[in-house]
DNA sequence: ACAATTAATGTAATCGATTGCACGAAAATA
DNA sequence: TATTTTCGTGCAATCGATTACATTAATTGT
């Protein structure tokens, strides 16, 4: 099967005995061409099942109605919530999403966005990796003037946009829940601190034991992977180390999933002899023999408003200015069985 | 800030006084161009920070080094990692992944790919929906002379090769290890027959049945989405109608992760009183308070082959003749608690 | 030393669509 | 009727890179 030849222009031209600046015009809808003729062109063009050459208008247009979307995992449903966020705003405006992963590697991250950029893309929205300290990559694509929109993990950058998450709230919440639950004795199982996320959460913990008059306690805190392994290593360092805690506020779900593994193979009993609380609502929380009360992040609805704001970028734009907005977005706490005591 | 101007080869032409043509051939690494030439070429190009522009060199020459990869959903953990497989062996030859959802929506599926034809991708790697039936949006792609190529979830199409597993072997073997626990009464709860995964898994299950002479019970078959709230629905019938079984081998995850959670609902122990398989090895399979048994589908080698019939795919059609493939994987079967009985 | 090669570079067309400018015809104005 | 607008259309350049063909310069052979 050879290649089909495609309708160009100039075959709807030839076959009308016009010039292909006035079919462009009438596909255009231009106001300089007479109806008869912007009629005769969108017949025959239908007739020629003619197609728009994407790549010749991109290349005249310097527009290619794609954006870039990077994220260290797609199959995290957080991450991938927040593309169904961006696709469900953007597509109707005539964009496609290209995705990009890291896999958390900040060299990986530098070229999925030197491809981008290659590839000409209208805007990325970006979820910095766990080992992304040097942000030269990303002040490439501000200078190069493409739009560029943080979401969740951000960086500070002057120019950039960013919608995240308040995740000090979030972790204030969740651990004022474990503390009136009775527990007092709570551990932390955080991520590190480079990434703002983590440190936000680790200080909105903190915040919430001292608001409780309850002694922070170096031994509990810990910065681990976001795994479920990693978890169970942690869980493991601190019952080797006879480090006794009565909850977990793990600002990953899958550190709580490998954490209460760990325990339960320890002979605790989750949530009599430990509370705990994770962080994401991953869909597989609510399943579990005994569902997990976690920190909710409204993913879709970050998608969407980074979106809005991308399009708001590309017609500042044009209007030569640029505007660098900070959305952040509330959190929700689910409450469910691992952090509710039966007594209580 | 502005949007910075890119270098292009006349920029480098005019810096030394040469035609853009002599740079061309420069910098593609012609024999036709002196040795003192090139090494000037390349040392200007270097220090102009020259960047091939992709999107002039697409409509040249019609290739544009992406291809699109369209799923159901980028969420699922299977799906994530065939893609990572494809990226795995496409990035090193240059290629770009463009990923797609479709959300289990053919309407979605057949615009996605009309979208990808119109960028121009090199190829196309696609796992059809669940409500794919009409196939005319695929074999257009085919028409137009577009390398597709189908993974796990794929039509009979002439003249398209495919990637997938055997489901049936997975099945029999899921089925079997069931029936050498001692269990008797197993029901499936499989999906729709329209993707011919479902239905292999079904035959599986049949034969393995079959095999050991025991009874087929229609009242044990059951047709649902692959959803956690669709596997509690399933076993909600099930017990509503008193239909008494011993097991469940389900062909997704998903579904055996709401069964077992209605069962446990019901006061059934599991494997005690219901033994329990799935199909895929989520990664949450592994972790569960009690980890499930279930098949693994060796997804990221699925994309790894894929990609790799991609790229002979390509040479082919360069000489003018295509070749069908069709691979088939073995799945393994991943033996847990929810199968095996104690007594046993 | 002169014709015949060969090597290196330049010219111009091409990929497909857009758009400023120019031109002719028709319509409006004086 | 003469003159100015308006309208519809075409010409040609442009976006950036590639490449067949032409041309010039250098080299070889006799």
């Amino acid at each position: 099967m050879r290649q089909k030849e495609k309708v160009t222009i100039y075959d709807i031209s030839k076959k009308l005995n016009i010039s292909a600046a006035t079919v462009s015009r009438a596909l255009n809808d231009s106001d300089r061409v007479s109806l008869k003729t912007k009629e005769l062109v969108l017949k025959t063009a239908k007739e020629l099942n003619y197609q728009q050459n994407a790549l010749a208008l991109a290349l005249k247009s310097g527009r290619t109605f794609n954006v870039g979307v990077v994220v260290p995992y797609i199959n995290h449903t957080f991450f991938a919530s927040v593309i169904r966020g961006i696709e469900e705003e953007l597509e109707p405006k005539g964009y496609h999403v290209i995705i990009c992963q890291t896999h958390e590697n900040v060299e990986s991250e530098a070229k999925q966005i030197k491809t981008l950029l290659n590839t000409h893309i209208d805007g990325i929205f970006i979820s910095v990796s766990k080992t992304t300290e040097c942000v030269k990559h990303i002040e490439e694509v501000r200078d190069e003037g493409v739009p560029l929109i943080f979401f969740d993990r951000k960086k500070d950058i002057s120019g950039v946009s960013s919608v995240t998450i308040n995740d000090f709230e979030g972790a204030y919440e969740a651990t004022t829940h474990l503390i009136q639950q009775g527990y007092t004795n709570i551990a932390h199982i955080g991520g590190d601190h480079k990434l703002e996320i983590y440190k936000h959460r680790y200080d909105g913990y903190i915040a919430a034991l001292k608001a409780h008059n309850l002694p922070v306690n170096d031994d509990l805190l810990l910065q681990v992977n976001s795994t479920v392994e990693a978890g169970i290593e942690a869980v493991k360092s601190l019952l080797k180390n006879n480090i006794s805690f009565d909850a977990i506020f793990s600002a990953s779900d899958y550190v709580a999933l490998g954490g209460m593994r760990e325990l339960r193979a320890n002979g605790f009993k989750i949530p009599e002899d430990v509370g705990v609380v994770g962080f994401s609502n991953e869909p597989f929380t609510k399943y579990l023999e005994r569902p997990l009360t976690t920190v909710g992040q409204t993913p879709v609805l970050m998608g969407q408003i980074a979106a809005q704001v991308f399009l708001e970028q590309i017609t500042d734009v044009k209007k030569n200015f640029r505007v660098e907005k900070k959305v952040v977005l509330s959190p929700e706490l689910y409450t469910r069985d691992t952090s509710i005591k039966k007594g209580s």
